[in-house]
RNA sequence: GGGCGGAUAGCUCAGCCGGGAGAGCAGCAGCCUUACAAGCUGCGGGUCGCAGGUUCGAACCCUGUUCCGCCCA
């Protein structure tokens, strides 16, 4: 990294980095200036860059391609820090790791940009022309598109930008080309007619996946009676009429068929009869379906449109009716409508209304609560529509997608997920692939005059592959494919594929897919299908399914009902370091995110206090002498013992996706041990003014442990706080380069040791002791204290660290000295002499307080220990504890009592 | 209609293989102590939604149930 020119000029610029151990340290550590310093560095220096040929096991991720046309959102910020963790956290850990960012085109939501952009300077696309109006669809990409791959930058991800791909660029269209086509040829994509979904603002199909429900749309049942075409004498007279109901009037213009039930007597005489259309005059046949037609619901009969209802649809199969499209694909009503025609489905609605009320057929109306279909992408109402279109023949593929999931070659994170994957894979539809737009994957496929169709990679391959003349004329299918289709290849096109290159053999299949669970379906599944078809091997070892991010009171955000967290905000207001520790503290597994801003406030709080921490140590470690003599204290070994214990928790925690609770680690270590008990029980060693060899060994320990933990440290929470831990890295001594580079802290380079540990646990509890006496019986903290006991040996050892944390000035072997305080540590009886300081009764108060905890204590265990069937049937080792804890609990009972005996 | 998830302290949430209920914030009380008042010290606070069951032992496993959210039809 020196050797980069860039970096050089960089350093000579900012003197702060360059002098930093020897230079005083801001009080404050501002995460902006070190962000954007930092981070242009990192990138310009190629650090998110992995070589495919350097060694390392590999581990990959390629991003979930955010939209070309959106904008940074929680949920995006949440996926890519997870993201960002891992990848970080396994490049210091030694693997060859790949992070590949990019984008998709979204097929309609960029076109609808482009256009809404072109009409306001009173231009239509069709006047452009398809290749005009794709040229400024680059356009606008170049100067606007993309936005997003700047926001991600500010987050502080990782990735190899040098790898950023588009879904649209050529290397990724040739991937979808050649699947296309080997598709095809394998008899995996046909293009048929078939009923499906019809976008009529877009003008296009879209996928089922495609069309949301609009929940709680509230309209009417509207019934009328078709006619009879000759009355039928039934069991109740003579039947003149059938009546039936719709939430969808209009579509009676292309009514084929009543259904009822075969079973039905109301309707059975019926069956094979014909009704008389009341406007057009068609006649048409009552056919029994038992699947269609629930003979409790409604009137028990239910008019038939085969061209616009996918239930219909499937009934006109059964019973071979004709299918009458009334429908232009703007929405209007066609010639097939009769008088109606040119009018929209609204105005359709009401005028058929009123036409079959003029002619006395109107049978009622009910208020009916449904859910409405809507575009996903442009809002419009959703009508089922009879069309030609692209489709891929799905059970095929599905099924090894399946097994592969079944099988454990592909894990879902939580497992839970994988029946939600299995669901939409099990019940799988043909999926539509084409798209009535411009933007995006033109089908590669072309057609002469004769309605003969050739799918090739080119054109002029499809000539030569078919032997078709040069002159003969050929024209491309009009359609692109659903954006969708190319995001599906993702995992292997951004690396090169079709071609053979050195990163799909390093790096695919990847390790891990981070996601929410939105894009399941979307998008897990299909890259599972298209993967494993045309890689042969399942594109992710596991798929981690994030949580989506809600405001505080649980309700997904959304503009409309303002209360959406910009996270470019949140950068600004906490700092990134924060922003982002807060947003993996709040990832909990199987449970949705929901954003408070209280507790990201405590986070930049972490911050601050890893930043004072820091600079008390590089206070000390300017006297720091790595060849001079040291010797380690019970202190230096116990937080070594426990940074290793951390250390081995936050690679556990992270080994298993549980982010939260390698942050939650990182956090509790820091503060509630090495600030809060470290920090403080070092100054008895670094302030001693004691010239003697042996302290200035015990000094240069303390600093040797110092600089240990936070060398350490910071490399450990560098995934999570990636700009604060490198500003801390480049200051410390004995460092050099990024600390993204540095070796990911190992549990094994922190041993163990019981003894210290056991050490330490006594002195706090005799600390905590004091405090507690003091407060409860409202001594001022500063007021010094004597100490007796029985045996102050160990006692002894710490009387630096208990005159320091609970201002005991003398310590003396002895009993109980007139009316003292009492309190039990470790089965200790510690005694401090009262006079002077309080009255007797406040004393009594508080141990009779001690005293009934102790007690209650003592009646539970008991309780569980005297019950035969515990001692019988519980674990042995299980019972041996209980046993101590019962003997513990005796003994600071008893002591408790004779201390406060001594004060009556 | 089918399926999934959630309900734990005032608030937001952790809680692993069943073994004495946790954190942060908020609250109360006391401290300007030589890294940090963005701090330090101490304290209070819970019928783990409800009802059954299994078990020596259940926040955790099983059954039922209520409420909330989501997905699919």
């Amino acid at each position: 990294m020196s050797t980069d020119p860039t970096a050089t000029d960089l350093r000579s610029a900012e003197p702060d980095l360059a002098d930093a151990a020897g230079s005083e340290l801001p009080r404050t550590y501002d995460p902006h200036a070190s962000a954007e310093r930092v981070y242009g560095e990192w990138e310009r220096t190629g650090a998110f860059r992995p070589d495919p040929q350097a060694p390392g096991p590999a581990y990959s991720i390629v991003i979930p391609p955010p939209n070309v046309t959106g904008s940074l959102h929680m949920g995006h910020a949440l996926n890519n820090t997870l993201q960002d963790v891992l990848i970080r956290y396994k490049r210091m850990d030694g693997f060859n790791a790949l992070w590949v960012p990019g984008m998709d085109h979204a097929g309609i939501a960029t076109q609808w940009v482009v256009e809404r952009q072109l009409r306001q300077q009173g231009i239509d696309r069709r006047d452009l022309g398809r290749e005009d109006f794709v040229a400024r669809v680059w356009d606008w990409k170049a100067e606007s598109g993309g936005q997003i791959q700047l926001q991600l930058r500010r987050l502080g991800v990782s990735c190899d930008w040098s790898r950023e791909r588009f879904t649209m660029d050529e290397g990724l269209s040739k991937a979808v080309r050649e699947v296309f086509v080997r598709l095809y040829e394998e008899g995996l994509i046909y293009r048929a007619e078939r009923l499906i979904n019809w976008d009529p603002i877009g003008m296009t199909a879209l996928s089922d996946l495609e069309v949301e429900a609009e929940a709680d749309y509230q309209t009417e049942i509207w019934s009328f009676a078709y006619p009879l075409s000759e009355p039928v004498p039934g069991p109740e007279g003579e039947v003149t009429e059938i009546v039936v109901a719709t939430t969808r009037p209009e579509t009676m213009l292309g009514d084929t068929a009543i259904a009822v039930h075969p079973d039905d007597p109301r309707y059975q005489a019926l069956i094979g009869r014909t009704v008389r259309h009341p406007i057009t005059g068609r006649e048409f046949p009552v056919v029994g379906d038992a699947i269609l037609v629930d003979p409790a619901f409604g009137t028990g009969a239910v008019k038939v449109t085969p061209a616009h209802d996918f239930n219909d649809f499937e009934v006109g199969k059964r019973h071979s009716l004709p299918m009458i499209n009334i429908l232009n694909l703007d929405g209007t009503v066609n010639a097939m409508g009769g008088p109606f025609e040119g009018l929209s489905v609204a105005e359709a609605r009401e005028a058929v209304k009123a036409r079959i009320r003029e002619l006395g057929l109107e049978r009622g109306s009910q208020p009916h609560t449904m859910a409405l279909p809507r575009s996903q992408r442009s809002g419009a109402v959703v009508e089922p529509m009879l069309s030609t279109q692209w489709f891929v023949h799905m059970k095929p593929l599905a099924q090894p997608s399946l097994a592969a999931v079944e099988h454990g070659f592909t894990r879902f994170v939580p497992k839970g997920w994988e029946n939600t994957y299995y669901a939409w894979l099990r019940d799988i539809k043909d999926w539509c692939i084409s798209r009535q737009l411009w933007w995006g994957h033109q089908v590669p496929a072309w057609y002469d005059d004769h309605g003969n169709v050739y799918v090739a990679h080119s054109e002029a391959e499809a000539r030569d592959k078919h032997g078709l003349p040069a002159d003969l004329p050929l024209r491309q299918d009009p359609d692109v494919l659903d954006t969708w289709f190319s995001s599906a290849l993702w995992p292997f096109s951004t690396m090169g594929w079709p071609d053979r290159t050195a990163e799909l053999a390093r790096y695919y299949p990847t390790s891990v897919l981070i996601t929410g669970f939105d894009i399941i379906f979307f998008w897990v599944a299909r890259m599972m299908f298209m993967g494993q078809h045309f890689m042969g091997a399942v594109p992710f070892r596991d798929v981690y399914i994030h949580a989506l991010v809600r405001d505080e009171h649980g309700q997904k955000m959304s503009k409309t009902k303002g209360n959406v967290v910009d996270p470019l905000h949140m950068i600004d207001k906490l700092g990134v370091d924060a922003f982002r520790f807060t947003l993996v503290a709040m990832a909990a597994q199987g449970r949705d995110v929901l954003w408070n801003e209280a507790r990201a406030d405590g986070y930049v709080k972490f911050q601050n206090k890893i930043w004072q921490a820091f600079r008390f140590t590089m206070m000390h470690l300017e006297k720091y002498d790595a060849a001079a003599p040291r010797s380690l204290s019970a202190y230096d070994h116990w937080i070594l013992a426990r940074l290793g214990e951390a250390v081995r928790r936050v690679r556990t925690a992270l080994d298993d996706y549980r982010f939260n609770e390698a942050a939650s680690e990182i956090y509790q270590f820091t503060w509630s041990e090495l600030c809060d008990w470290y920090l403080e029980l070092s100054k008895g060693t670094l302030y001693l003014a004691d010239d003697s060899p042996q302290a200035e060994a015990a000094r240069q320990g303390a600093r040797h442990t110092l600089l240990t933990c936070f060398h350490a440290l910071v490399r450990l929470f560098h995934p999570f706080m990636p700009f604060l831990s490198e500003e801390i890295w480049r200051h410390l001594p004995g460092t050099e380069g990024t600390v993204m580079k540095a070796a990911f802290p190992r549990s094994e380079d922190f041993p163990e040791d019981a003894a210290a540990l056991d050490e330490v646990a006594l002195l706090q509890d005799a600390i905590v002791a004091l405090r507690r006496i003091k407060a409860d019986m409202e001594i001022s903290p500063r007021t010094e204290l004597t100490l007796i006991a029985r045996d102050p040996s160990a006692l002894l050892r710490h009387a630096q660290a208990l005159r320091d944390l609970a201002k005991v000035t003398q310590i003396r072997q002895g009993g109980r000295e007139g009316a003292c305080a009492t309190a039990v540590v470790r089965g200790v009886d510690i005694y401090i002499p009262l006079q002077g300081l309080v009255d007797v009764a406040a004393e009594q108060a508080r141990l009779d307080k001690e005293l009934q905890k102790s007690a209650k204590d003592v009646d539970g265990l008991d309780k569980r220990l005297s019950n035969p069937g515990f001692t019988s049937k519980a674990p042995p080792e299980v019972v041996a504890e209980f046993q101590e804890k019962l003997a513990a609990a005796r003994e600071r009972q008893a002591r408790l009592q004779a201390a406060l005996d001594a004060l009556r």
